[in-house]
Parts: C-alpha cells; sequence; structure tokens
DNA sequence: CGGCCATTTGAACATCGTTCATGACTTGCT
DNA sequence: AGCAAGTCATGAACGATGTTCAAATGGCCG
C-alpha cells in the first residue's frame, strides 16, 4: 500500500501530532507510544519514523504546539500598564491553562532529552516569546532600558508561578488548609512586585 | 538457589534501592529497570518483585532516600533569626543539591504515579518536614501563631525557589547574559520578604 | 501499457514490567 | 539423623515497548 498521503488535507505530519496529542491529553506521557498513534490513524509503526527521526521529536513537536496554544491564551489579556495587575492576570492565565490542560502541560517538565540532544532552536524560541511576555508586564518597574534587570526579574517570577503551578498539579505542595494555587500565585507576584518596589523605581 | 539474604548484611530491599539510586544518579530515570538493577546486584528481575510490589514502589523509596539526604544537608545551616539570611542560605543549599544530584533530583519531578495511585503518607511526611524548615526560617516575618499565613508563605517561596532550581537544571530558562540561579533565588528571596514587610510586621 | 519511485508496510530485534510455577535451600521438629 | 515445612530465588513466559529496513504497493508520467 501506497499513496495515501492526501486523505485528510493535512500532512501526515500533523496527522500524527494531532493524535499523539490527542493520546497525552488522555492517558498522559506514559500513554504516548508510536504503536498506539498508529493503531489511531490508521497506518503502521514504521510509518511514523518515515516523517519523524523518533519519538522524542514527536513528543518535542506536541510540546511546541502546547506552548503556542498557552501563548495564545496569554495573549488574550493585553498589559495595561500596572505591573502588579497585568502580572497577576498573566500568572492567573497560566493557571488556568495549566490546570485545563494538566496532562499536556505536565509533560513538558515530566519528558526529558536523552543525555547529549540539545534543546532545538524553535523550541528555545517558544519559551522566549512566553517570557517576553512577563518582561512586558513587568518593565514599567524598571528603569527604560535596564534590559538585564528586566530580563532577570520577569524569569524569577515566571519561574516561581511555574514552581507553584508544577507542584500543585503534581499535587506534591498540600497544606492542612489547602490554599488554592491561584492565591498561591497572587501572593508569589504581589509580594514580589512589592519587594522590587522597595528597591527599584520607575 | 535460595536463601542468599545475609550475604551484605544489609537488608535485600536496601541492596535494590542501593543499586536503583546508583543507576538513577549515573543514567537518569529512563536508565532504571527492574533487569538492570538485578543485573547489578546479582539477582534476577522476578526477586525484585518478591520485595516491592512493582517499579513505582522502588522509585518512591529511592526519592524518599534523596528527600532524607537533601533534609540532612538543609539541616547543617541553622536559622539565626534573620528571615532573609536564614531564607537565602536555604535556598542555596537546597540549589547546592540540585545540582550535585541533578539527575536523582530531577527524577523527583520526572516521575509520575500512575494514574489511580495516591502519593504514600511516609512520601508526604518528607515533604512537610522540609516545608517546615522554611516555615521555621520565615515565622519571625509574622504575628506569632499566624500558622496559616506562615505555611502559605513558606510553601510560595519554595514553590518558587524549586521553579527557579527545575527550570534551571533542565536549562529551560536561559537568559542572553547566563544569570546564575544562585542570583535568581536571591533575588527571589529578598524581593518577595522584602514584599512580604510592607504588609505584614512582627 | 510499462516502469519508476514515493510511500507504506510489517516482520524482526532488543528491550521493557510483571507473573508465577518450579526448584533450591534452611530450619525446626521429631 | 531424617524429614517436613517453609522461605527465597529463579527464569521462562506474556504482552508490551522503540526502532530498522527490505520488501511490497499503487499512483503517475512517458
Amino acid at each position: 500500500m501506497a499513496r495515501r498521503q492526501e486523505q485528510g488535507s493535512k500532512a501526515l505530519g500533523e496527522i500524527i501530532l494531532a493524535a499523539g496529542e490527542e493520546i497525552v491529553a488522555e492517558a498522559g506521557l506514559k500513554g504516548l507510544s508510536a504503536r498506539e498513534i498508529a493503531r489511531r490513524i490508521g497506518y503502521s509503526p514504521g510509518t511514523i519514523y518515515n516523517v519523524f527521526d523518533n519519538l522524542d521529536e514527536v513528543v518535542l513537536r506536541i510540546e511546541a504546539g502546547v506552548l503556542d496554544r498557552l501563548d495564545a491564551e496569554l495573549g488574550a489579556t493585553a498589559p495595561a500598564g500596572r505591573p502588579r495587575d497585568d502580572l497577576v492576570r498573566l500568572g492567573r492565565a497560566y493557571l488556568a491553562f495549566t490546570h485545563a490542560n494538566a496532562r499536556l502541560w505536565s509533560m513538558l517538565f515530566e519528558h526529558t532529552l536523552p543525555d547529549g540532544a540539545e534543546i532545538p532552536d524553535w523550541y528555545r524560541m517558544r519559551l522566549d516569546r512566553l517570557l517576553a511576555r512577563v518582561e512586558t508586564a513587568i518593565a514599567p518597574l524598571f528603569a527604560h532600558g535596564d534590559q538585564a534587570r528586566i530580563g532577570e526579574a520577569a524569569r524569577v517570577l515566571w519561574a516561581g508561578v511555574h514552581g507553584i503551578a508544577s507542584l500543585s498539579v503534581a499535587d506534591k505542595l498540600t497544606i492542612i488548609t489547602r490554599v488554592p494555587a491561584r492565591d498561591m500565585i497572587d501572593n508569589l507576584i504581589t509580594n514580589y512586585v512589592a519587594g522590587l518596589a522597595t528597591s527599584q523605581d520607575v
């Protein structure tokens, strides 16, 4: 059998990625396998390796799609120039996304490349794009053009929010009186920004 | 062949865990397999299942050992009653540990339990023990006995530090001018604590 | 109609987690 | 001492996995 390609008008690669994403959303990264993808799309396992080098590449590309969707959702909240509020909006949107896409989002951190492998540029660019949103929101707190400090603060805060969301989704951060992750993120952002204000001025 | 148990004076379970930890330290969670453990300790794969229910249990117990070691290292830095300094000391010790034990520590977050499974109590207790250290260090910033707020702040800060260390080890947080994770953690703690001071008082 | 060639296959290899009937040994009792 | 009971370890077996690649297929062009 050959020449099937045109079936859905979508390229085979996209069909594979769509099926893969579906699997991860349903069963987590552990449920993903070349054979399961093949089963769903009605191809044989070998076919996947005609399109991608290996499963890691498939995973990485699914992740890229997730990052794109996250970026799109964050884009819905336009910064208004008030750092705390803008950052809280971003943080909440981020948290909402991680909960609405828990398994897909967990994948980004459960998955690790084999030893030698490097994170591809097109992946790193997507991370930077997300960070740029945080930088934009936080920038008013710093002297104009102090890009180094802005970049650091954005990464610190972003990583912090990520840590909360991460531990929260994995349920590794419970407290007797279950404080919602949302409150924790508000707490982090509010206090961090307040702290910045004591040392830094517009 | 039976009755080998006493060989190293250590119980078989401990031998398995030691071998497992060695494997993860060398090759990461992906390198761990029942068969590889068996190979190293000179037993057959089946033996491991006489001691543990499944590999997840082995992993969880290795993780518990790592948490114990981390706790021991954090214990070396006794709090002096100055929150910012105490917290920075904790944060740096934490970061140092994660870098000295990168693969073992990454395991804690790469590994996820199958769908139904719950995190065991003896595991959760170890997390709480770590958090208690942060609570102790941060407590002076709050009104005596305000345990709820102390608990929340400790978790917020701890998760934040975790996020930085996590993204840093995974190399997912680079900035043009590579800011060291150590500076980022100092930055987070300093500003968060300063922010707390503006709203909260002793 | 014939042949080229991109596309797809599926068997094959080495690995994995897990189970469990079988066997080998120790121990304790008579 | 001899035997039974009980403990511990085995390793083959099952159904999975990622990955490779020679072979088979079928659409297209001449």
